[in-house]
DNA sequence: ACTATCGTTGCATTCGAATGCAAGATGTTT
DNA sequence: AAACATCTTGCATTCGAATGCAACGATAGT
């Protein structure tokens, strides 16, 4: 009457065994494709796996097998607008893959370190970073042989397997069409100082715009957000007389739109051109229908993806960069001639 | 000289054991808190493991001690805008509270098969959906002792742990103000005829129309997409002559309001009002105001997780509802008097 | 009928950390 | 100095599945 009852967790390789009449080993085999068990075992072994509800523990398997399936994702901030197409993408093609995504959101940039101790005890096959890292972080994905690939993000210090969408080249065509069409002052507003993305696209259209002969475009910085956007728009449309205003990213390009239209009564593209960068979904909403650069979020997810297992099949592989440009989506806020 | 070299994983205890010149369980209980350990021992072993980056390995911890650390987050369709302010929340809160996520999301509700397969292959303590689940599948929580908290759904079959923004109470402040201001030709944009959320708020509004006396208002049904919101005021304010619509979510109500006020000139919300649900960020843009209602995300959040770690400690702690009314957001798309 | 061969199966060990138990070390009490 | 309490430490086992090796049976070949 004792007899052992079935265990919460659905039981364990040597329950159903036993129930079958057979070896743990042979129930272990019977979950492995391409091991050796005749039909008839391998049947009264399937059906006692299923009489139990038997599910072979995944975490058992990753301590023998030294791979746990698992990919961790660190993306600095989920509330970005960009952020959840991305994580949407990779977890659909890591699944895809067989993979299980292990999901670190930092609050901070130097919440890193305590996530990082994470992803070490957890064993993680590999991982995709949105944030920066330090070169001793990269140094640390090194010496434990963690794949890892980094997206939108890059190190000077030392090279890494990233994939990252340019920003010069969807910027040219913006800058010189806007030039072409007649914009001679432009303001940028960008992210924070810190921020890697952010920097390399106040760049980037900088430098078009002096190429062009045009003065230095005067900067002000916001955190991506909309309210930034919108802020920052103010502060510069009262300070000098602008044509054009290039924005980091989409969301502060939306909120300097509201400020100049809703506030300030201009007309856009008329009065003042705006463009964004990224290509979110609110950019194409009717009421802003943005002109901005697109990052082709499907190939850049893709491209991380099978970098990254390729690092993790062959964890030597030297360090390779992807660069995608951006496509250009012109909307209907910045008069580009051509 | 053939000394075993650092492996690349950081060690294990062992090794860090043999450089201490200890037992491994003089390790394991270095990295325990309250166990029994002498100040020096400590020491040399925290040092030891510094040389060699050690971490304990929290595959090995979760296989012994039956806990694993990981809570699945299951969302069934993260583009929606809405879940990823509550994905962010739930990953911040439950790292501060020590544990890790495993995110999974739904391309279509059927995978969630395939989904909690790998939930129960990973041992995970607890679980927090935001998807319809049958009632064999919430059985499969209860035979695993897996805690579960169901987060925007409920079951009629089973009751369980569940957390849920109530549609009723807002809605009737919302329907009820548009009535006293004069509205009386209603319409409600719903979400697909099978979620479960859509169409608790559909019946919601439908009701409150009801008991004011007024004719049962048209339905259509979008996707909860932008798009799919314009596209049903379009075919709406086709057929009928409406005074207000009534979204399902905001992002359908914003799609709406261009449809409405860009395409057909419409005044918003002097010859339409229109309202949506949620409380998103875009509603809050300069160029919507949306008038609708926030969920109270925090609260809600919070509610969950205390509510599945309270499950965690005490897996037989029964079945509960917490049910949150949602907060007013006055805007600018609806009159309401009063 | 005897042996060679192949396919199945089980035994025993392994992965890395946690923990009950007992032995050892240290300190206290009388 | 003897007896005892307390704190440290190590030994051995455990969690659940994977796998090398050996043993087994069945079939085929001669």
């Amino acid at each position: 009457m004792r007899e052992r009852e079935i265990p919460r967790t659905g039981g364990t390789s040597y329950d159903v065994a036993r129930r079958a009449g057979v070896s743990q080993s042979a129930v272990s085999r019977c979950f492995r494709p391409g091991a050796s068990v005749a039909p008839a075992t391998r049947a009264r072994i399937i059906e006692a796996a299923n009489e139990l509800g038997y599910r072979p523990n995944a975490i058992a398997q990753s301590l023998i097998t030294r791979r746990s399936g698992m990919v961790a994702v660190i993306i600095s901030n989920l509330t970005n607008l960009y952020y959840p197409e991305v994580l949407a993408q990779l977890t659909q093609r890591l699944s895809e893959r067989g993979a299980r995504v292990l999901l670190f959101t930092l609050q901070a940039e130097s919440d890193i370190d305590n996530v990082l101790d994470q992803v070490w005890r957890y064993q993680v096959d590999g991982a995709i970073v949105a944030a920066r890292l330090s070169s001793a972080q990269l140094r640390a994905f090194e010496t434990r042989g963690t794949a890892l690939v980094l997206y939108n993000r890059e190190s000077d210090e030392a090279p890494v397997a990233s994939v990252s969408c340019e920003f010069a080249a969807g910027e040219t065509l913006l800058v010189d069409g806007m030039i072409a069409s007649g914009c001679r002052s432009f303001a940028i507003i960008g992210g924070p100082e810190d921020s890697t993305v952010g920097e390399a696209r106040v760049k980037g259209a900088r430098d078009r715009i002096s190429l062009a002969g045009l003065a230095v475009p005067p900067i002000d910085r916001g955190d991506f957000s909309y309210e930034a956007g919108y802020e920052a728009a103010h502060r510069l449309l009262a300070q000098h007389k602008l044509d054009a205003i290039i924005a980091a990213n989409d969301v502060m390009a939306l909120g300097a739109m509201d400020a100049a239209r809703l506030d300030l009564k201009l007309a856009i593209p008329g009065d003042l051109s705006i463009v964004g960068f990224d290509g979110v979904a609110p950019a194409k909403w009717r009421s802003y229908n943005l002109t901005t650069v697109r990052q082709p979020v499907g190939r850049m997810t893709a491209a991380a993806i099978s970098m990254l297992f390729e690092r993790i099949e062959n964890p030597d592989l030297g360090p390779e960069r992807r660069l995608f440009s951006g496509d250009l989506i012109p909307g209907s806020t910045a008069s580009l001639s051509r």
